[in-house]
DNA sequence: TAGTTGAAAGTTTTT
DNA sequence: CTTTCAACTA
């Protein structure tokens, strides 16, 4: 590989990969070949400066930017790319966390909290809030703490007012809610991030080993940073200043979650000797594709000059389809994307559609299901949102961390034991007077007079049960635990009997069903197929369940994804769908963060996905709620100019063969 | 304590 | 349209 690098790469990009120790910063635009320059510098410290692979670490913000980066390694040195740590901040958090929590006082089998766990939590914290009549909204609340826990990390700060109801109970929830997480022994999200920083900053050793471990660090699309990540990085750099970031910010869309550009932009500035390079040309887009994302992004203000050009040829223009509804969009993409595939002989891979929203795939799916095109979901909902899986990985957090109370109290009384609401309470309580975890009170309250006859054998019940699966924990394998927790708990019969409609049952029990063979799935695939790393897998929404629980992943299929999460790949036939005011830009995003300009950069980023050809769809009315409304085309489209579009516009879709294409409502 | 009923509310992006 | 939650009844 040596003697092509300088066929492979253009003189800036080689400057990139070659350039000895200390701090490199490539800002360029899209496509430019950045991704390229990080994986080639990556193979080349490894064969060339005979550096260890396991000393390298590269990190990337989103799961899937982390896959291709692993990927493209893998593609360059084999199965050496194995040693290299290439990951997510989050799982690099939780790898740092796993290893040297106990600083803190975290036990190695601590629970990460999603979300969903997170709100639950509060939801239990506000019902116990003696101003519980004045509604106070979950979500609002975790959005405040989690503001306040990031602002914490340069020191204890004030907590933010709002002028409205929340500034009042915030400072006491958020110190209820810290409490609760240490002693169910789980972390959020954003201490994946922040526990890291406190673990190096504090403890020397933690320091010095971490020094010692990664020696050159390389992060991909640094401009999708927020404070915490930075600081983790600029931590973990700080010994050797071997640090090579690249990025663009243009692309910087995640500004609603507090990641900042200024991060990219100041690097000059934290590192005064840092090597800059910038790239110019694309290799990725014809002149078509390249133009119209030019003329969408230069109407952001506050941009970095950057020049970006193509040597691909111009390229087809950009078609443009109006469609009467999702499910006539949905068809109009099915049939052209088969067109597309027959006249190219390409392959269902070399297609991906972007959306703004994730509910937007549900129409592409169902009708890629009736024509038979494989596909795979990027992220998304779905599967591990659904009750019955939640409540088994409920049953799992439990057997790995018994003083997880907000899972134990999830599942105390599903399926039914005879526990209610009032005992629950009760136990909750006490276990919180006494200092005690739930788990640990339940094994004198099996024998409370207080309680119902009925809830202490419930309790008992439920206790033997959690024994019995811990100790299976370590026996036999992931699938066959999961496939004992659904038995032992009487999970089916439950479904059963609670619920009427015979094929609603059924699906759930299939949904569950398919927990275990995702479970199997994951322990072909992982090494150290154990509980712990496959609830990390879940929690981290490792690429290993792209597919929710479908043990048949296609390889090759068309990539349905949002516009965030395509971030970072490319395709030869892009399209993008739902090219409507409200949905891009996003009526939502107006007010908050990055506004109308980080909209027009999403929109920008899509454009820039495709290699090829490019097609663009919006529809005259869409289903929101059950009722129809009607749209309107999204102002980016009309950004780009009439000259670089193919607009069809005026017949319906359906027009299309009928045979060819099936709706997904009319395919029984 | 368990199960049913009816009203109300939700409509963004990721880890 | 769906899901969620509070109030009610058995
Ligand atoms: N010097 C080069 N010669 C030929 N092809 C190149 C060169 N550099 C990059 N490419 C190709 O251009 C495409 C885009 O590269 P890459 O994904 O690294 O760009 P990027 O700057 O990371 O893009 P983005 O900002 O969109 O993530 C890839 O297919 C890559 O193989």
């Amino acid at each position: 590989m040596f003697v092509q690098l300088k066929k492979e790469l253009n003189p800036q990009q080689y400057a990139a990969v070659t350039h000895k120790n200390g701090p490199i910063l490539v800002l360029a635009g899209a496509g430019s070949g950045k991704t390229k320059a990080i994986t080639y510098r990556i193979a080349y410290l490894i064969h060339h400066q005979k550096v260890d692979p396991k000393t390298i670490l590269g990190v990337t913000f989103t799961n899937k930017a982390a896959g291709e980066m692993r990927q493209r390694v893998a593609a360059l040195i084999g199965p050496k790319a194995k040693e290299v740590t290439l990951c997510t901040f989050h799982s690099l958090g939780l790898k740092i966390l796993r290893e040297h929590g106990h600083h803190l006082g975290y036990r190695r089998n601590f629970t990460i909290y999603g979300e969903g766990d997170q709100l639950s939590l509060l939801r239990t914290l506000i019902r116990e809030h003696p101003k519980k009549r004045d509604k106070f909204d979950a979500g609002i609340l975790l959005s405040r703490i989690s503001g306040y826990k990031n602002k914490c990390v340069d020191g204890k700060s004030e907590f933010p007012l709002y002028g409205d109801k929340y500034d009042d109970i915030l400072p006491e929830v958020y110190d209820r809610f810290q409490s609760a997480l240490r002693a169910y022994q789980a972390v959020d999200f954003d201490d994946l991030i922040l526990l890291p920083i406190r673990l190096l900053d504090e403890f020397p050793d933690v320091r010095r080993f971490y020094h010692e471990t990664y020696q050159h660090l390389l992060v991909d699309e640094y401009q999708d940073t927020n404070h915490g990540q930075y600081r983790l990085i600029t931590l973990l750099a700080s010994a050797h200043r071997n640090i090579c970031v690249v990025g663009d910010d243009d692309q910087s869309i995640y500004g609603w979650r507090g990641a900042e550009v200024r991060n990219i932009l100041n690097f000059e500035k934290d590192y005064p000797d840092a090597k800059v390079i910038k790239l110019e040309q694309n290799y990725r887009s014809t002149q078509v594709i390249l133009d119209a994302a030019n003329h969408v992004i230069k109407n952001n203000n506050k941009r970095q000059d950057k020049r970006l050009w193509t040597d691909r040829g111009r390229g087809k223009n950009i078609d443009a389809f109006l469609a009467r509804d999702e499910n006539d969009e949905a068809k109009t993409i099915a049939w052209r994307l088969q067109t597309i595939k027959e006249r190219a002989s390409a392959r269902w891979s070399d297609f991906a559609v972007l959306y703004r929203s994730n509910v937007q795939s549900r129409a592409l799916e169902s009708t890629f299901r009736v024509n038979k095109i494989p596909y795979i979901v990027v992220g998304g909902y779905e599967f591990f949102d659904r009750k019955e899986v939640k409540d088994i990985i409920a049953y799992l957090k439990v057997v790995q961390n018994p003083r997880d109370d907000l899972s134990l109290l999830r599942i105390l009384n599903y399926p039914r034991r005879g526990i209610g609401d009032s005992a629950i309470v009760r136990l909750h309580e006490e276990a919180h007077k006494r200092d005690l975890c739930v788990y640990d009170l339940l094994k004198e309250a099996q024998n409370d007079h207080e309680l119902s006859k009925q809830a202490q054998e419930g309790l008992r019940s439920f206790l033997l049960l959690i024994e019995e699966l811990r100790k299976q924990r370590h026996a036999g394998d992931l699938s066959q635990l999961v496939r004992s927790t659904i038995e032992k708990t009487g999970y089916r019969e439950e479904i059963e009997r609670t619920i009427d409609d015979a094929i609603t049952a059924q699906m759930k029990i299939d949904t569950v069903e398919e927990l275990v063979s995702a479970a199997s799935s994951f322990s072909e695939q992982e090494e150290a197929g154990t509980l712990a790393s496959f609830l990390d897998s879940l929690s981290l929404n490792d690429d290993t369940f792209q597919n929710g629980g479908k043990k048949i992943r296609p390889d090759d299929a068309v990539l349905l994804a949002t516009l965030h999460s395509a971030k970072g790949l490319e395709f030869p036939y892009v399209f993008m769908c739902g090219m409507e005011e409200d949905l891009l830009p996003h009526s939502r995003s107006l007010n908050e963060g990055g506004g109308i300009d980080e909209e027009r950069r999403l929109c920008y980023v899509g454009i820039t996905r495709a290699r090829r050809h490019l097609t663009m769809s919006l529809v005259q009315e869409r289903n929101k709620f059950g009722r129809k409304a009607k749209r309107i085309p999204s102002r980016f489209l009309k950004e780009i100019p009439e000259d670089l579009l193919c607009k069809q516009y005026s017949h319906s879709p359906n027009f299309f063969d009928r045979q060819i294409i099936k709706s997904a409502n009319d395919d029984k």
